[in-house]
RNA sequence: GGGGAAGUGGCGGAACGGUAGACGCAGCCGCCUCAAAAGCGGCCGAGGUAACCCCUCGUGCGGGUUCAAAUCCCGCCUUCCCCA
């Protein structure tokens, strides 16, 4: 199946036009209804395939029909520039990571040019640019005064033989990914963003974003994992030193049987004070073993196990001595790096007891059972009744938990404390290719902020890159600076920022890409922000657009931005596009590229197809089959508004009076002119709802052709055919956009039908004057009566009552009731 | 294990409590043509029936609410996604 017009030659004119015109250019600010529309800023990996085309048809679908509806719209596209895979072709074949990042941008842009997009292009921003990044530093440094940036050891992915860092990504099975060897967790200072400052508020907030999908909400409510418990100290026998533990069930403390605690938890060189050498040499040996696994391997894929460490700890409120274990699956990182272990009342707490012996103390009951219960054979999760808890006993796990945290504050060995799942951001990355961190270290001042006029402090060229070792670490000119406080000698930070950092800022500096005094204009950010719409995948649910959410809010605070303090007022998670069942990939060879779709189909018959075969959060799958009725609906459209064409001068006379409607002279071209409208409401139904679904509005536009082409063979000058075929231009700009021009020139105009209002839909065209009367009796449809619109409910229910088949479904009776929707149907009950 | 989304013809899907299957793909029949392609017209859930009238069944399964349920509620099954 063929377009049978030079859609190559036509979609390349219109490319050109409108780039040469800056057809799609946004004002500095906005002065009528402003609608700011973004796409997650791509990474630039290479070729773009159909899936990502959807995703860019979708936005900008959304565009064009918002500017067809009178807005000013933003609309702008950049590059998330930095990351690893660049610095990886470094490595691997000797490639710069810039000229690498450069080509690949250079050829996205052009795919991404040649779908049809309406970017405002003069806004395009690179975030390898140094300007770009000086303002990343900037920002940096303006965390890092009010204390939300700060540095501070923590474990990383240590390869020994390449004496390097490793993402989590690149550690397989626990060894590196280019040398094989074990990968060890070391400890190194690294900076973090304080995050959990904001934890409260983001969490909150959530509830406000009204118009973010339901599970994406979920998903950052889960993973900022908010508890309220009690956080309450452990005295360590026989020494001046405590385990902190936090726990929502402060009602169980009276089960609690055993202290777990991290391997590498700080009070264990005190605790090795009060034991035997042949203890501590255990503990040490354990924490050896347990010095190379990740995290996940520790909580998720390792059998739990431990070792008693010979200490105690003392319970603050029985004064019950309970041994001390270390174990694999207590974290140092997470929480206070200890836990109570209560076994009759927490399921790991109950088979960990179990697998070592451990005393099981039930102390809650169901309600209503005796106070001596029966042993468990499993763990009692619910809440019950105190049971042998001293004072408490007899209580209630609600009540209890509050008189507990109550009395042990009055001790001064706890405190009521909100517990969050979240954890500071850890951005720092031992990486060249990002940007560096505005720091430079002196032995006499300490981490010292470069100063603002002193950046960019920019990426040097010709780093060695080898995989070994940190490369700015290694590049003595980079690392040796002096320092900007009391001029001595001192030492850059040689990290560069964890990528997420450039994107959680970038929809701003799209708002001034070019200012060199600020990151962005207040008056800007005043009048186009918030995001109106930002669309992109679920995978970024979490991290992206809660680190996005967490600048703004901290840029809102230091009043740089005005309004709400949410960045993205709607967001849009968009499909897979899948081929042959499975999703795209190079191992599969099953990738559906770009420029050889545009090539055999063209651009605006791949745009339908992405918007038509399914609403555009499903999932949906690439067929050559099914993009044939794309091409068809194309040459059709070609075909049926070329007459009017050539009657330009008709048209051109007419050109004030082309909106309005021309009187029908037959049903055939009334069905015409309202399906027109149809179509049209359609179009803006599915834009201002937000729901997105041209699937549906492209099937109107089916009918639509499907329409005009029977009233061109009944009467080939009708006046609703030239009505409806000058419309259609019109209909379809937002969808297939290259050809709605085409012929929108064609027909006389030296504007761009991009630049046109949307048709706006007239109820009293969509009006029908005869409708469908459905007949029910008890619900079952009985008979279909074709009558005059707006009959009364007495009228309906004579000509209902008078059906044959009625009457006989009624069998002599009267109906009981009836119900009558008007235009709609008569239901009439026995 | 917890949470979220979804299950409709041969296929993708439409129907935001009111005619289930719009529209498209594939298929079948016809027109056009020397022929093919393209185009145009028709048919296309299952069963009953001479029948396109009409009747019965039908939106994963089982209940419920309602004059009326693909749609709302409860339980189950299956699939996908996220977190463990």
């Amino acid at each position: 199946m063929r377009v049978a017009y030079d859609f190559e030659q036509v979609e390349k004119k219109w490319r050109e036009r409108w780039e040469r015109d800056g057809t799609y250019a946004a004002p500095r600010v906005p002065t009528g209804e402003k609608y700011y529309v973004l796409e997650m800023l791509p990474y630039p990996s290479g070729d773009l395939h159909v899936g990502h085309a959807k995703n860019y048809t979708i936005g900008d679908s959304v565009a064009r029909m918002m500017r067809m509806l009178g807005c000013d719209v933003l609309h702008p596209m950049g590059w998330d520039a930095f990351g690893l895979p660049a610095e990886n072709a470094a490595i691997a074949r000797g490639i710069d990571p810039e000229t690498w990042t450069r080509s690949n941008i250079a050829n996205m842009r052009r795919q991404v040019r040649l779908i049809g997009t309406s970017y405002d292009w003069s806004r395009e921003i690179t975030t390898c640019d140094p300007e770009y990044y000086r303002w990343n530093q900037w920002l940096f440094l303006r965390l890092f005064e009010r204390g939300l940036a700060y540095k501070r050891e923590a474990p990383v992915n240590w390869c020994p033989h390449d004496r390097t860092v490793l993402a989590n990504e690149q550690v397989v099975d626990g060894r590196c990914w280019r040398c094989d060897s074990f990968v060890e967790r070391r400890n190194l200072a690294q900076w973090f963003l304080k995050i959990t400052a904001y934890a409260d508020r983001l969490l909150a907030d959530l509830d406000r974003l009204e118009e973010w999908p339901e599970r994406t909400r979920t998903m950052q409510r889960n993973w900022i994992g908010r508890s309220e418990g009690v956080e309450l100290s452990f005295a360590i026998a026989d020494t001046d030193a405590r385990v902190d533990v936090f726990t929502t069930r402060a009602d169980t403390l009276y089960g609690a049987t055993f202290v777990a605690i991290a391997p590498e938890h700080p009070a264990i060189p005190v605790l090795k004070t009060t034991i035997s050498k042949n203890h501590a040499l255990q503990i040490d040996a354990f924490a050896e073993s347990l010095r190379s696994k990740s995290e996940l391997e520790r909580t998720s894929l390792m059998e739990k196990t431990g070792l008693f460490t010979g200490a105690y700890a003392v319970n603050p409120l029985s004064h019950e001595r309970v041994p001390i274990w270390v174990t694999n699956y207590v974290l140092a990182e997470y929480g206070t790096g200890a836990v109570m272990g209560v076994p009759a009342h927490d399921e790991r707490d109950f088979d960990f007891a179990r697998k070592h012996g451990l005393p099981i103390a039930q102390v809650i009951v169901p309600h209503g059972f005796s106070d001596e219960p029966a042993p468990l054979s499993q763990a009692f999760l619910d809440d019950g009744r105190l049971v042998a808890s001293g004072d408490f006993s007899g209580m209630s796990s609600a009540r209890a938990r509050e008189a507990i945290a109550q009395r042990l504050a009055a001790l001064g060995a706890g405190r009521v404390n909100v517990n969050y799942r979240l954890r500071d951001w850890l951005i720092s990355r031992q990486r060249y290719w990002g940007t560096p961190i505005p720091i430079v270290s002196c032995d006499a001042c300490g981490e010292v902020a470069v100063p603002d006029d002193a950046l960019p402090v920019l990426l040097p060229p010709n780093a060695p890159i080898t995989g070994e070792g940190s490369p700015l670490a290694r590049m003595p000119e980079f690392v040796n600076a002096s320092c900007p406080r009391c001029g001595g000698a001192a030492r850059r930070d040689t990290d560069t920022m964890d990528t997420f950092f450039e994107s959680s800022w970038y929809y701003l500096r799209y708002l001034s890409p070019h200012d060199a005094s600020a990151p962005w204009g207040r008056d800007e950010a005043a009048g186009w922000m918030n995001v109106d719409q930002y669309i992109g995948g679920a995978e970024h649910a979490v991290m992206h657009l809660l680190y996005a959410r967490f600048f703004y809010k901290f840029f809102h605070d230091c009043g740089w931005v005005n309004g709400a303090d949410e960045p993205f007022r709607r967001l849009f998670h968009q499909g897979f596009v899948l081929h042959g069942g499975e999703k795209m990939s190079k191992s599969r060879g099953n990738v559906v590229g770009i420029d050889e779709t545009a090539r055999r189909y063209g651009v605006d018959a791949m745009r339908l197809f992405l918007l038509c075969v399914t609403p555009p959060e499903d999932t949906s799958d690439w067929t050559d089959e099914g993009i044939t009725g794309r091409v068809r609906f194309l040459n059709r459209l070609w075909r049926l508004c070329r007459p009017e064409c050539s009657e330009r001068e008709v048209l051109a006379a007419a050109k004030d009076d082309w909106r309005v409607p021309p009187p029908a002279s037959s049903p055939a071209e009334k069905a015409l002119i309202r399906t027109v409208h149809v179509a049209a409401k359609s179009a803006r139904d599915e834009t201002t709802s937000r729901r997105f679904h041209y699937n549906a509005t492209i099937a109107k536009l089916d009918e639509l052709l499907n329409a005009l082409s029977a009233v061109q063979q009944e009467t080939p000058q009708s006046p609703a055919l030239a009505y409806a075929a000058h419309a259609l231009p019109l209909l379809v700009a937002p969808f297939a956009p290259h050809v709605a021009e085409e012929l929108w020139e064609r027909m006389g105009h030296a504007t761009s039908v991009h630049l046109e209002r949307y048709l706006e839909p007239d109820d009293s065209v969509m009006a029908l004057a005869e409708i469908t009367l459905v007949v029910q009796v008890n619900g079952k449809i009985r008979a279909r009566l074709t009558v005059p619109a707006g009959l009364t409910e007495s009228e309906a229910l004579a000509l209902a009552l008078a059906q044959p088949n009625v009457r006989a479904q009624l069998d002599g009776s009267e109906p009981r009731k009836h119900v009558y929707v008007p235009d709609k149907l008569v239901n009439l009950v026995r």
